[in-house]
Formats: C-alpha cells, sequence, structure tokens
DNA sequence: CTCCAGTCTC
DNA sequence: GAGACCGGAG
C-alpha cells in the first residue's frame, strides 16, 4: 500500500513543518532578502516578462548588471520589435543564451502585439508563448497578476529537498509531490514575498555546492543539515 | 569544473 | 528522458 503526495502533505507533521519553514524564510528575508529593480512595485508587466526571460538559467546578480541599460535602451514592446536582432543578441551575450533569449523576446514581442490584453491571464495561454514554460508562467501569474503560484526553480527544488528528506519518491510521483509542497508552502498571505525568499535563500545559504548549513536558522529542522551533522557511520575509532 | 528565477528539440 | 543552448562567477 502506498501513500499518495496529497497525504504526505497533508499529514500533520508535515504541514507543521512547512509552515514553520514558511515563517523562518519570511523573517530570513526581512534581513537578508536581497534588492532588484524588476522586483520593485509598480513594475509595468512588460519590464517584468523581460526580466523573467533574462533570468531562465542565469544568476540574477548577473541579470542585474544588464537589466537597466536594456529596459533603457527598450522601454516597451514596440521597440524591442524593430529593434535589429543583431543590436538585441549583442546586449544578451554576457549573459549566455543570448540566442535564445533574443529570439524570445522578439516571438513574445509579436506575439503580444496582436493580443490586446497584454500578458495572457491563464496558463494554457502563457505556456503557449514561444520561451514560456512552466516557471515563467508561474512568475508571471506570481508577479504582474498576484497569483499565489509557486516559482518552482532550481531553488526551491533544492530547498525542499533538503528540508523535506522525504523517503522513497524518486520515480514518477517526485515531481508531483515536489509541486504539492511548492504550492503548499506558498499558498496565503504574502506569498510573493516567500517565493523571493526562497529563490535568495538558496542563492546565498541554501547553496547548490557548499550549502551554510553552519549558519542557516532552518538546521534545527532540516534533515539535510541533521543527517551531515551527524555522520551516519564513524569510522575514527578503528 | 559546476552551477545559474528553464525551455525546446529529438 | 537526454542534449543543446551559453557566458560568467566561484
Amino acid at each position: 500500500m502506498k501513500k499518495t503526495e496529497e497525504t504526505y502533505v497533508h499529514a500533520p507533521e508535515v504541514a507543521e513543518r512547512l509552515s514553520w519553514l514558511r515563517g523562518q524564510l519570511l523573517s530570513w528575508f526581512g534581513g537578508k532578502g536581497r534588492s532588484f529593480p524588476w522586483r520593485d512595485h509598480g513594475r509595468a508587466p512588460y519590464e517584468v516578462a523581460i526580466a523573467e526571460i533574462l533570468l531562465q538559467r542565469t544568476t540574477a546578480t548577473g541579470v542585474a548588471r544588464v537589466y537597466p541599460g536594456l529596459i533603457e535602451r527598450y522601454p516597451s514592446w514596440e521597440t524591442l520589435a524593430q529593434a535589429p536582432l543583431e543590436d538585441l543578441e549583442r546586449a544578451l551575450r554576457p549573459l549566455g543564451l543570448w540566442r535564445q533569449k533574443a529570439q524570445a523576446f522578439q516571438r513574445l514581442a509579436q506575439s503580444l502585439k496582436e493580443h490586446e490584453g497584454g500578458i495572457p491571464r491563464s496558463r494554457a495561454e502563457l505556456e503557449g508563448l514561444r520561451g514560456v514554460g512552466p516557471y515563467t508562467a508561474s512568475a508571471l501569474l506570481a508577479v504582474v497578476y498576484g497569483q499565489d503560484e509557486p516559482l518552482l526553480d532550481v531553488n526551491m527544488a533544492r530547498l525542499l529537498d533538503r528540508f523535506f528528506e522525504r523517503p522513497e519518491d524518486a520515480g514518477v510521483g517526485r515531481d508531483r509531490s515536489l509541486n504539492q509542497l511548492a504550492r503548499h508552502l506558498v499558498s496565503g498571505e504574502r506569498s510573493l514575498q516567500v517565493n523571493w525568499a526562497v529563490l535568495d535563500f538558496g542563492a546565498l545559504v541554501c547553496k547548490a555546492r557548499r550549502p551554510r548549513c553552519q549558519e542557516c536558522q532552518l538546521q534545527s529542522r532540516c534533515q539535510h543539515a541533521l543527517s551531515r551533522a551527524t555522520p551516519t557511520s564513524n569510522t575514527l575509532s578503528g
């Protein structure tokens, strides 16, 4: 008998840990969270969309270097559509993936020129746009339209994997299960803040390479920190 | 050498 | 489900 993902997420133990995690992340974010121009309140949907494409598989600090100049040079979908592809590519070069991003920009500019409502409001429509996948669709829904969507990127996946060292779900159930956890984590008040907190926390503390477990305020309840603090075997005395 | 607010193609 | 895309930072 295998228990479903829903059972796991809704287990009192797990729900309580999610709630605690959420609180810790928010408090950490208040003091150590990062500040980026595309997070500023009142950003135009266009500017948010540009940022989300730029951020795909690219460090936020890198994007921050190019972003202001890019928005200044191409302040609207119209200017973006009219820009010579070569100029656009040159501006994106230092970020990497420059061909994809430049093409995505111009395709979006073309598509949205027709679409009078601006950025689509539904996931289906968003994912129909070239260059917009599940993550970017969530990001646009969350940032532009204020929906409670989890920004389940590499950071959030890593954090959840470590914090809940979930048993035996490496198979097909993993994606589904991860999504459930992410959705519960960011649901409710201050959803966007929690999302940003996770991204920043993943970049600064719960890193891929060398996680800062010693100085991490989650360590008391993080499975990853706990298991590495007490190595499974002690081959010392030998 | 790995990793980065992923997505598309085969 | 792999590989490609891509330059730069650690």
